[in-house]
DNA sequence: TCCTCCTCGA
């Protein structure tokens, strides 16, 4: 009190709280500062702001704006920065937008990168990262120019839409104007390469790394973990958790996850319980997800009471259970049939107030199709909507495969009108359950139809999609229908290959010997 | 003294 610290001192001891992640603490002190008539300046006020944000309290976040200007302050781009990423955070993202453009309008702030790459990952965030792109230009346009991290998010959103050459097109970019990649750049990329299995891409772009002398860190080697234990490559993993230690990032909890995961991907449970021990005893505390990853890993295996002993461990942990734990478990409760304890499982959820989300819904119409109750999960569908729940298209998808098992084919025809009517886009998927469907209740012209509706609209069917409408040709016995699919299936670039050989295979065995399969015999088995 | 980017789960 005496002297009374600086308006700098008290600011920075908001800063370490917020860095505690204590903001509820944060702004209570913030709001006895003003009680006190403590000084605060815009700084002060943006911190604090900055904590309603992540307290997911934009609205209050909103008030102490009107605070800034009631008490003649004056806010600045970071001010309005923050504001930008509390709307986004809470997925008011068109708002966001909107108020970006009146404030560029109306000249109220010199908008910065920071800013700026607030708007741009907001942009990747809901999927529009060729809107980001055009952003990316238009800043240096506005005399702002673009610096790593504004390049970094849009690569990083390209590589995980796939798209890691245009993404590899930014890094020349990038060196040909003097802006250095950083370790976070390569990190993406690489993770990009790593989705489409493009190994010797990844191997040059590490040595790229190398030569600008930027050592992989913590995140980097957590991409390639992951990246080997998805392959089933497990021992390489363990050989790259080895190489971290020896080079000084130790691995954390990100890295060993990823390991279980892949020891859970090949079955290989008590391997991923051995990492859980090895990680335990290294100090490293696994967190809900890691405890997700395994519950996950034994419903998979169907062992669902190991996988709801380990839920019950968590709060023992001082790990509380997310929505993803209970639809794990949910999922595998409904895929070994036991519909009873579901049912009193989902109850107890809904009870913990934990809300449900599409996913959860998705999981659970699968799993009343699955269980033959196609009735239950139209009722629920559209009971979705009445919780601010938008159905999408795997939702769409299920729903149609559980109405044509249960031959209610015009309930089906009609959802898929529906879904085309919403503006939804069907997927392989959803396109190859209807011709499966159609081709089941023998509507072969349908099935027809619906391969080429998917052309139409440039969504290239399958292997697995040639086969089915084939099969449904031969098994009603249109066999120039098939031999026309399999001319056409080859054109397309696939091969008509064992599975399509397979079907003329299994239905020679199932029907007497006719003269027409006789000969598609000649043409396929050798 | 405050605000942007990258790693694991249904």
């Amino acid at each position: 009190m005496k002297p009374l610290p600086s308006v700098i001192d008290f600011t920075q001891l908001l800063a370490a709280l917020v860095k505690m992640k204590h903001y509820s603490v944060a702004v209570s002190v913030f709001s006895k500062m003003c009680s006190c008539s403590i000084p605060v300046n815009i700084i002060t006020y943006n911190t604090a702001i900055n904590c309603c944000c992540h307290f997911k309290r934009v609205d209050c976040g909103f008030a102490l704006l009107a605070a800034i200007f009631k008490r003649g302050f004056v806010p600045d781009v970071v001010t309005y920065t923050t504001l930008l990423r509390g709307l986004i955070s809470q997925d008011k993202f068109l708002e966001a937008e909107l108020m970006f453009k009146n404030l560029l309008k109306c000249n109220q702030i010199q908008p910065n990168a920071v800013i700026f790459n607030t708007i741009i990952n907001g942009q990747c965030k809901t999927g529009n990262t060729s809107q980001a792109m055009m952003l990316l230009r238009y800043m240096e346009k506005k005399g702002c120019m673009p610096n790593v991290v504004n390049y970094n998010t849009v690569i990083d959103s390209l590589s995980k839409d796939r798209l890691v050459d245009d993404a590899l097109g930014l890094l020349a970019e990038m060196s040909d104007r003097g802006i250095q990649p950083d370790v976070v750049t390569y990190s993406s990329l690489i993770q990009g390469l790593c989705n489409l299995n493009r190994w010797d891409d990844i191997t040059q772009l590490l040595k790229d790394m190398g030569r600008h002398k930027i050592s992989p860190n913590k995140h980097t080697y957590s991409i390639l973990v992951d990246a080997h234990a998805r392959d089933g490559k497990v021992k390489d993993a363990e050989y790259l958790i080895e190489l971290m230690i020896q080079r000084g990032q130790p691995p954390d909890v990100v890295t060993y996850s990823a390991l279980m995961d892949g020891y859970c991907l090949r079955g290989e449970l008590d391997k991923a319980l051995a990492v859980l021990r090895t990680m335990t005893s290294e100090g490293i505390l696994p967190d809900s997800q890691t405890y997700n990853i395994l519950i996950n890993g034994y419903c998979k295996k169907m062992k669902v009471d190991t996988a709801i002993h380990l839920l019950e461990e968590m709060p023992l942990k001082g790990l509380t259970p997310t929505i993803e734990t209970y639809s794990t478990i949910l999922d595998g409760l409904l895929r070994t049939r036991r519909l009873d304890e579901a049912h009193k499982f989902y109850k107890k959820m809904l009870n913990q107030g934990v809300k449900l989300n599409v996913v959860t819904c998705r999981i659970l119409l699968h799993g009343l199709c699955w269980n033959g109750l196609v009735g239950e999960a139209m009722s629920m569908f559209h009971n979705m909507e009445s919780c601010g729940l938008v159905p999408d298209i795997h939702i769409y998808s299920i729903l149609i495969h559980g109405l044509f098992k249960d031959s209610k084919v015009d309930k089906a025809r009609n959802l898929f009108h529906n879904l085309l009517l919403k503006g939804l886009q069907p997927s392989v998927k959803t396109y190859t359950i209807m011709i499966h469907g159609f081709c089941q209740e023998g509507l072969l012209e349908e099935a027809y139809k619906i391969l080429l509706e998917m052309e139409e609209h440039n969504c290239l069917p399958t292997e697995a999609t040639y086969n089915i409408l084939i099969r449904g040709c031969f098994k009603n016995k249109m066999y120039d229908g098939g031999c026309l699919l399999i001319d056409d299936m080859v054109a397309h670039g696939f091969k008509a290959d064992a599975s399509t050989a397979s079907i003329v295979f299994d239905l020679l065995q199932l029907k007497d010997q006719d003269p027409a399969l006789l000969a598609l015999q000649k043409k396929f088995m050798p």
